[in-house]
DNA sequence: TGTACATCAGTGAACGCGCGTTCACTGATGTAC
DNA sequence: TGTACATCAGTGAACGCGCGTTCACTGATGTAC
């Protein structure tokens, strides 16, 4: 799917990129193909003519999600406090991308290409859970905590006066869990 | 609001409910009012009139949610284990209501009653962390695990082999981090 | 107790609008010869 | 190198549908006297 392939400039692209802005504005569901047409400046039918449907477009949305989630995951894969905090950066610097990505019943959980980039994530996380520790209940615990983390962060929950920095916010409260391995 | 004051019955509790309902099925965002009316057996105008429109009816969800929430918190005052277990039985139970609550860009979050409702579940949450530990990190810590694990669980995300009990399977994992009080 | 009137929760027809979908089309690109 | 043709990404007009909203209404309940 390169750019010369299509006529018009890259349309995959350009409605990806629309469909992330429109899911940041209004959430996963908040939007029309109609609109990401609007946005990304093509026919309104041209959504639909290269993804099916939302579900097919939201479904390519959480395979580049986990692709990327995987990539930012794979980079601290050498220290397992750093892949909490990577979690928690890439949750709110991609909120659109992680808001569908733990929502599989808005895509095709099955789809091949998903499946093979969720276990590439996936994996990261047990490696360093197992290398940190051979409880399963601290493996699960120590994911729970920086997904409600970044959930509770995203959802405008935690108090006002933790910063703007989600990261140097979390580092603290994962290290209350981590620093103190069992 | 008794039934009495209805001409045709509680107009007011059918929409809730088929509310609750239809977020269950499709999400916060994936149905009409006139879906509603439908469900609820009413004219397709009865939903506006009563709750004026989506987020009317959204923000009374999470006045309602966030009551039952703190309803239920509130039993397990002398044992924060037992409040993260009820927070996480809570989530599943009434998935609908949390998957609200904590959308709070769905709903008018700077209601009176809202505040009121957030407040009284959040000072029991505040209280059970401070009885267990002073230090803030660990009380947020507290929070985004019970919080991570519900979402992690309605997700579908955690292994499938944990069982079908949410609340058994979030004891050792609660365990893990709070059995230890720094 | 009985009558008259005001209130207002809930109705249902009508509206204009944005939606997804269909379908004949356009025109740039790639291939055959 | 040049011509002819096939492919197919993307277009745009047209469609029927469900939506939220408006508005005149109905009829049960509550109140005044």
């Amino acid at each position: 799917m390169n750019q010369a392939s299509y006529h018009h400039g890259n349309l995959r692209r350009a409605v990806l990129d629309a469909a992330i802005g429109a899911i940041e504005e209004s959430g996963p569901a908040g939007w029309s193909l109609r609109e990401l047409a609007r946005r990304a400046g093509v026919s309104h039918a041209a959504p639909a003519h290269h993804f099916g449907d939302k579900t097919g477009l939201l479904t390519a949305i959480a395979v580049e999600g986990y692709t990327l989630f995987a990539d930012t995951l794979e980079r601290t894969a050498d220290d397992f406090l750093e892949t909490g905090l990577a979690y928690v950066r890439f949750a709110i610097d991609h909120r659109a991308y992680f808001e569908v990505m733990f929502r599989p019943e808005l895509y095709r959980a099955d789809d091949p290409e998903m499946i093979a980039a969720a276990e590439r994530a996936h994996d990261v996380l047990v490696r360093g859970a197992a290398r940190y520790s051979t409880d399963r209940a601290t493996a699960i615990a120590s994911w729970s905590i920086v997904h409600g983390f970044a959930s509770l962060w995203l959802s405008g929950a935690l108090p006002d006066d933790l910063g703007d920095s989600p990261e140097d916010a979390a580092r603290p409260v994962l290290r209350a869990f981590l620093a103190d391995p069992p």
